[in-house]
DNA sequence: GACAGCTACCTTGCATGGCACTATAGTTCG
DNA sequence: CGAACTATAGTGCCATGCAAGGTAGCTGTC
């Protein structure tokens, strides 16, 4: 099929990027699960379910790179509240620096046709 | 290890995009592997080896995204041309198209902090 | 002519992360 | 009670990037 090849691209093009997002996301608030699932429903391109959601943060506690807080919900079971830690925060700005520079080569790669 | 880390999302991040990179560069181009390879090593966060564009290509011409033109040339082995078709063409713009909506989701969710 | 060094292509095997799917459990409301 | 929603968690599959290795043509030089 056609579309697959599309499809594919675009499970491989999220790789990593959504780890990037749910970080980005955690600066400056203190988020759970399925909270960042539902708030990145309304980014475009940036939609995932708690399948993807929750393995990305067990990574993110597992590195050192999140804190998390149980706390108790009086509109459901309790919520797991995840927060950067320092390293969090390193780790994020490395990464933007990273994303920056492959954004703008692509963004150089797609605009620079020789004559 | 703390860049074991950073080293493998630079990995996962880069899934994807290179094939948008390769596509992207092909757009008005008639390019050669080896080519491809050299010229994007100067563009910022786009390196990639041999080993990584030639799958890249073989699934593109699987795909019917390019078509190849065998080339001798004077100074080595001969070059296989790698060249945009219209279904090649076609993809790339809606490739560019869900780029453009992650990229922007990224932004807007880097720089959106509640208050 | 033999060797180094570059160009150029291609393949194999592994590790990783996204995601569909599934399981579990608490709360609310008809 | 059972449906619907909130919320967390684990399993298994697959495509991709990439290190590593292989093949081969051309150039220059000793």
């Amino acid at each position: 099929m056609d579309s697959d090849f599309y499809a594919n691209w675009i499970t491989q093009m999220r790789k990593g990027l959504l780890e990037l997002s749910v970080l980005a996301a955690l600066k400056g608030n203190r988020l759970y699960g399925y909270d960042i699932v539902k708030r990145l429903s309304g980014v475009g391109g940036l939609v995932m379910s708690e399948g993807t959601i929750y393995p990305i943060l067990s990574r993110f506690k597992k590195e050192g790179l999140v804190e998390t807080a149980l706390v108790e919900s009086t509109e459901g079971p309790a919520r797991k509240y995840y927060l950067l830690t320092v390293k969090g925060r390193q780790m994020l700005a490395h990464m933007l620096a990273a994303w920056g520079e492959v954004r703008d080569g692509i963004q150089h790669v797609s605009k620079g046709q020789s004559p």
